[in-house]
DNA sequence: TCTTGACCTTCCAGTCACGGGAACCCTTAT
DNA sequence: ATAAGGGTTCCCGTGACTGGAAGGTCAAGA
C-alpha cells in the first residue's frame, strides 16, 4: 500500500505521515523504487496515532503511548498518568477559555454595535483597570 | 521611559514590546542613543494590546481593534464584528475540549492504572471502529 | 516508442507569537 | 579604568504541520 492509500486509509494527510516518519514516530518500509510500503502493523500504528491526535495528546504523549501501546508488560498506570496529565491540561485550557468567553461575550452583549463609534468593548479594553 | 519600565507598567515581556514594534503594532520613538521612548500614547497601546491578547484575540483581530479604537469616526458594528468572530472561535474550541474532556475522562474512569497491562485507554485508541 | 498524467520522492520555506541567547553599544557608579 | 546593568540588533528554535518546487517512477493510451 503507497502512502495516498495510507491517507485514505487512516484519515492523515500525505504530508502528516511523511512527517510522523521523519520525526521517528513510524517507520514504514521501502519498495525498490523508493517508494513508502505501508502493511498492517503500519496502518495499526497511524491509526492510534490518528485516534491520539484526535483527543488532543501532543506528539510527545504520543510516542510516549505508541510505545506503551506495544509493550506488552506495560503497566496500564502509566498510561493513565499520561491521560491524566492531558486531561489536567484539557481542562485548563477550558478554564481559560471559559472565562474569556464569558468576558467577551458580556462585552459583545452590551455593545450595541451600529453606526455609532461609542463601544463598550474598546471602552474596556482601553480601561485603566480591569474588573 | 524606556523599556524595562513600559515593560513593568504592562505586565508584556520586553520580548514582546520589541515583537509588537517589528510587525508595526506600535511606533515608539527613539532617544539620541537609539533607546525606545515610550510615551503616554505608547503605553496605554500596548495596555491595550496586552488587555485584548488576554481576551485571546489575534495579533491580527488586535491590530484592527487597535485601528477602531483610534479611529473616532468608528462604528461600534465593526468592533462588534470581530468580537463576534471571536467569540465564535472561542465557542468552537471549548466545544472540541469538552468533547475531548468527556471522551477522555470517561476513559481515565474505567482506567485501572495499576501494574497490570490491561488498559481501556490503549484499548480505545487501538479500536478498529470509533464509538 | 513516446507522451501524458498521476503518482511518488526530497528539500526548503512559512505558519503564530513569541523566547533564548550571542555580540555589541550606552550609562552610571565605584 | 572598570564593572554592572541597562539598551540594541540579529538569528535560531518552538509545535505540528502545510504549501510548493524540482525531479524520479509508473501505467495507460496513441
Amino acid at each position: 500500500m503507497n502512502i495516498s492509500q495510507a491517507s485514505k486509509a487512516t484519515g492523515l494527510p500525505a504530508k502528516t505521515i511523511r512527517y510522523y516518519e521523519e520525526i521517528g514516530l513510524i517507520q514504514p518500509m521501502r519498495s525498490t523504487n523508493g517508494y513508502r510500503t505501508f502493511t498492517d502493523t503500519s496502518l495499526h500504528q497511524l491509526n492510534f496515532l490518528a485516534r491520539a491526535r484526535a483527543l488532543g495528546f501532543s506528539i510527545d504523549h504520543c510516542r510516549s503511548l505508541l510505545a506503551l501501546w506495544e509493550d506488552r508488560d506495560r503497566a496500564s498506570a502509566d498510561v493513565r498518568r499520561i491521560a491524566l496529565k492531558h486531561l489536567n491540561e484539557i481542562e485548563k485550557k477550558i478554564s481559560d477559555l471559559t472565562e474569556m468567553r464569558d468576558t467577551l461575550g458580556e462585552l459583545v452583549r452590551t455593545c450595541d454595535g451600529d453606526g455609532r463609534p461609542d463601544c463598550p468593548i474598546l471602552n474596556s479594553l482601553s480601561a485603566t483597570s480591569f474588573s
